[in-house]
DNA sequence: CCCGTGAATGATACCGAAAACATCTCGGTT
DNA sequence: AACCGAGATGTTTTCGGTATCATTCACGGG
């Protein structure tokens, strides 16, 4: 603060100021804007009041510089953001202002480890006290471990080849969810449009569709790869569309989803007479598909919390041990799924 | 920074450490890395080989604290945050990190004036140098007027309760746009579901589609309003499907264009043969709809870009006066748009 | 040859808080 | 009565830069 006086004062107000109206030393002031334990009642209501009087706010780059905490938490993200991510950060962002935190994103253009490197420099450089990666770490350089490794961090997408903590959705049972949904309606087999293998939760995802399948005695089908994209979708449905056992797929996203049931459209294929198409996320639009979209429910904002609770803990207790948390995944189903036509049953 | 030291490591370099390793004053470095002109270029090669060797970075709460600047800008953002306004902050945080800026956002979950109130004393407490208000402003308090007045302000929503600088494409010409497509396919009028009339965005629309029409010599049909959600332009659907006079809408986002699709969907009539839709600001699913959505473009990290270049002049010279800027939006012809049905000509 | 001038660099003070250390007060012990 | 210890408060120092002022030096004109 004190960045900008208010046109007319010559100054912000600083703790010496409270100091001297409240009639006691700065330090009394800081200790009952800190909550001290050891400050008397009537000194504190006094401080509190000569705060209120003047309009004291505490200069955060003062308190910062001395205690060598910022009270930053840095997130990485992915500059072509889609809805999981984007609502992950609103996650974030409320509950660290919760903890008198606040929040600063570097975006990286892609997953390639220089950029990633350089998404995390500019943290270390804003002094981030820690760090939830929103992105899967395929790659790490020396810089990128040295810098994990000083800076407490969490990872979203659980990655394999990092350490970090690793906070995530059960993608694994997710999967089965749509799965096991769409085979109880009567399909023969379920299809899959994948994310990109690289991330945790898109593997996770064709896991446990595949293991789905296995335990019903169903024939996995070949899987299809996207990208995230709902071109991709939309590329991967122009050839969905062209198959006819195809009845049902389960999409690992809802933007993927948007595109496949686009291209089924153009091919003249019904959703969902033909062909059942279930997407991931549950995005706001996903009821507003046509025809509504069945999908599996990812809960953003508390998977956000949750990142920064842990992160909260591993900066308190740098050595606190990991402890993989996992939230449940929902189902809900919405107008893109039926039976089976009853030529394929 | 020198928030946590890398293990083994006492603490991060600081300036004096950099000075005695190059052999000259601290204050020499802060010029040298200051681009300050009077310096040798044989001085300040030697600094930053320093720099180099020892890793060192530059402390943001030294710097901020002394200087009395922050390098930090604020956006104040809606909760419920619909894709234009995550666009419009893709590009504040691109071009603020080119400037040397990095970004808080405040998000509020109303427009209510003690809700914005809270969010701008958040980002004053942040030591923001500026900020850029991404909702309107539509009711100020002393406190808000007093924030605006001390801190530089720029509105992206053109808000006319305030005075504070706009950056805004120019929606009247986006609405035309729209309208005149839909006029010039056949149709005898275009209905229109609106924006919250709060937004100037959504009002600066309206009126465009009614200028159009009246330039038409078309009768202008009642308005529908609705508040962004794709939800609030589901309900507007169920109304206009059941009008069969209705061939033509104009819809004031592409979230509630789905919504409304949707809607007519249900009640059976087929887009684009009986209805024709348009959109606004064509989010990334606009084409993945069925059928894809015509829309009207808005660049969105354009905007951002602009917000953030003004918000700067703002700072360095705070008399600058206001110097609003449009940019040109631009239609984009997809498949939700045609001709009328035979019968409505 | 002297002095003024401006470029290059150095020395010092200070920003505003909090940590570390010092002091004081007071009830309870011995 | 002297003493102890913990709670409450005050004093001093320090965080790491940069603004400000001071100094040095080279150069050109009178």
């Amino acid at each position: 603060m004190a960045v900008r006086p208010v046109a007319g004062v010559e100054r912000l107000p600083a703790m010496t100021d409270v100091a001297r109206r409240a009639g006691v030393s700065p330090q009394t002031v800081s200790r009952a804007l800190s909550n001290h334990p050891n400050v008397q009642p009537a000194t504190r209501a006094k401080v509190l009041a000569a705060v209120e009087e003047l309009g004291y706010r505490r200069n955060n780059a003062a308190r910062a510089l001395k205690s060598g905490r910022s009270r930053i938490l840095g997130i990485v993200n992915l500059k072509t953001s889609f809805f999981s991510r984007t609502a992950v950060t609103f996650g974030i962002e409320g509950s660290a202002r919760k903890a008198g935190y606040s929040v600063r994103t570097a975006t990286t253009a892609s997953l390639d480890a220089p950029a990633v490197e350089r998404a995390l420099l500019q943290l270390a450089d804003e002094g981030v006290e820690g760090i939830v990666l929103a992105i899967p770490l395929i790659q790490a350089t020396e810089t990128i471990r040295e810098l994990t490794r000083a800076i407490p961090t969490v990872t979203i997408d659980g990655s394999r080849t990092s350490s970090t903590e690793v906070v995530a959705v059960d993608q694994e049972r997710a999967a089965r969810l749509a799965t096991e949904h769409l085979l109880s309606l009567g399909h023969r087999t379920v299809w899959h449009v994948s994310g990109p293998a690289l991330w945790s939760d898109a593997a996770g995802r064709s896991r446990g569709w595949r293991a789905a399948l296995d335990e019903a005695g169903a024939e996995a089908p070949p899987e299809l790869h996207g990208d995230w994209s709902p071109e991709s979708g939309y590329r991967n449905g122009l050839i969905l569309g062209r198959i006819p056992e195809v009845t049902a797929v389960f999409v690992s996203s809802d933007e993927m989803a948007f595109g496949v049931i686009r291209a089924l459209h153009e091919l003249g294929r019904r959703i969902p007479d033909e062909v059942s198409v279930v997407g991931t996320d549950n995005i706001a639009l996903a009821e507003y598909c046509s025809p509504s979209l069945t999908t599996v429910d990812q809960p953003f904002a508390e998977i956000g919390a949750l990142a920064v609770q842990h992160l909260l803990r591993l900066i308190t207790d740098p050595t606190a041990e990991p402890a993989p948390m996992t939230i449940e995944p929902r189902l809900i189903v919405r107008a893109s799924t039926a039976p089976p036509p009853a030529s394929a049953q």
